[in-house]
DNA sequence: CTGAAAGCGCTTACAG
DNA sequence: CTGAAAGCGCTTACAG
């Protein structure tokens, strides 16, 4: 592999030279420049990270945790996080936080503090004060995105807003007995975000004098699996809601599974909502709240990237944008 | 943040002993390594990825290549990666190899030649043979996993023979019209994998003397809603088959949405099969042939991690297992 | 089994 | 604008 060395004789130039040519950092002439480049390139030489970050304190590179990989909304978080990344030179490093305590310790104790990264990005994780103080510790930016932490710098939807406008939306339709798909307790365990949504959600009910009954929300965790079982539970009731609002996109197409399952017809005998703006809720013309997850992924690349470089002027707007998608399954109610 | 040197001076030995009693390399008494454990434990010392890398020349990081961040199968089998190279102190950094030209480009010719990672792990990825060369220049361990690579070690299930078995599965139910919802040629681009399961299938066929005709092939993407647009293509054949293959789990859902949607029942009036394990699987009582996508990841890791160590030994097995779930979508056809 | 010291490949004050 | 040199924080022959 070729060194920093071969490319200053190459160019003529001291390896200083090359360092700052090939980083813009400091003054170089546009002729050492040029040859610098130009030498670089047909070397085909590429800066050691090891080396690099030993000497700099830079890593160009990001870590992310998240708590699962294999669930449709984190991995477009993830994509969006890794171009907008990548876009700017940085890798990304990849730590999966799972339920398992001692693994889940390892990460906090031992993974994030190799100084392997320039800052971290938490996703939809609910932490400990003592991880967030772990990673406070590491004297490294650190974004938290989704679900509101008192102690990081934060860029979240704002959950209970979106809640109002889905049972907003349902109201306006003419609908008064709603039924809720959400997060059960344990399942909030990752996320505070489902039991924001639930809480706006019957806030604006309240508002409108809408029933808000316990056997109105059904409890689920956050697949179509679950959001159908959940539903089925609510469409069993002797007096059915007309209307579902779920708390996300897979568990708002589990309830419409389940309604056609029940013989209702959606959205003539059954309105669905969800949330997210999952790909597959254009296949089932599914209304949903979309909250734009592949420009969440973005939007804290940049975030991180702003908070990392010492010129970080702008401070990042916290509030990410949430939209109503109006399409097929929701519609006044029968009666109306 | 506290150095090798702090740790020393409270251990009561030297850094050269720090170092070898940590890494477990080269010899250290008990008492002396014993010592530096507390002093380590007590200070909270974790070695430097940079230092450590720049002179030992191992990262503990190894480099992982995907086509996409947001589908399940790829996310499933990351996690099994990510919790495989986690149990062993190995970091994952990931690329996202885009369609994109110029950022696939950049992520050869730059992201992975900045010598972060100890090994490269790409899946389902069909490079190019400048892309092949460029990893292998890199001189350090190269795994493909899915899709046969004849210059690369190789980690894969047998595409050929999960399609044939696949058609025999449906040959032994009684059926003779069989379908296939399998890739378009566009979306081949990344896998091989799609053809080798439709050749394998279609091979079957021809073995049982059953019709392979191309009208009974529905090129798709391999979402739920290509396979369902895809699906009900053939199911408005003038003579539409009684049984479907499909290349996918979330395309075989999609089959069964389509078949819902034009009043057939699944699966008196139609069989389906997929490919993958997909978790959803489940809910749709779909029989499927399970690849195992989790346990993938988990052989990658350990496939890489030993070709990493010096003490290599056992090459890993390069075929991948597979098993056929029979689950309520394929049943006899009507007439039988 | 242990330590002193060289060296990994860069970056960056410092002096010019 | 440029170069010589120190230094980043470890690891590892080498000598004992």
């Amino acid at each position: 592999v070729v060194g920093i060395e071969e490319v200053a004789r190459r160019a003529g130039v001291s390896t200083a030279t090359v360092s700052r040519a090939l980083s813009g950092r400091g003054q170089v002439s546009a002729a050492a420049r040029a040859r610098v480049q130009a030498a670089a390139d047909s070397l085909g030489y590429v800066v050691s990270a090891a080396a690099s970050s030993l000497a700099s304190g830079r890593t160009r590179n990001v870590g992310v945790l998240v708590p699962f990989l294999d669930r449709w909304f984190f991995g477009t978080v993830l994509s969006g996080l890794s171009s907008g990344l990548m876009r700017h030179g940085y890798d990304l490093t990849l730590y999966a936080v799972n339920a398992d305590a001692a693994e889940r310790r390892a990460v906090f104790e031992t993974f994030v503090r190799r100084r392997r990264v320039d800052g971290v990005i938490a996703i939809s994780l609910k932490l400990g004060d003592d991880e967030t103080e772990r990673l406070l510790e590491l004297g490294i930016p650190v974004i938290a995105v989704g679900g509101p932490n008192p102690h990081l710098t934060t860029l979240t939807v704002d959950d209970h807003a979106i809640g109002r406008t889905a049972a907003e939306h349902l109201l306006g339709l003419g609908h008064r007995r709603i039924g809720h798909v959400g997060a059960a307790p344990e399942y909030d365990v990752e996320f505070r975000i489902p039991t924001q949504r639930r809480q706006g959600f019957e806030a604006a009910l309240t508002d409108a004098g809408a029933p808000v009954a316990a056997d109105l929300f059904a409890p689920s965790d956050f697949t179509i699996a679950g959001g159908a079982h959940a539903a089925a539970r609510l469409l069993a009731l002797p007096d059915r809601p007309t209307a579902l609002f779920a708390a996300s996109d897979e568990m708002a197409i589990g309830a419409i599974l389940a309604a056609r399952e029940a013989g209702l017809r959606v959205p003539e005998d059954l309105s669905v909502i969800g949330v997210d703006g999952h790909e597959l809720g254009e296949f089932f013309g599914l209304t949903t709240i979309d909250q734009h997850p592949r420009r969440q992924g973005e939007r804290a690349a940049a975030a991180i990237l702003a908070a990392s470089e010492p010129d970080a002027s702008a401070e990042p707007a916290a509030e990410l944008p949430f939209e109503l998608v109006v399409r097929a399954t929701t519609a006044p109610p029968a009666g109306s």
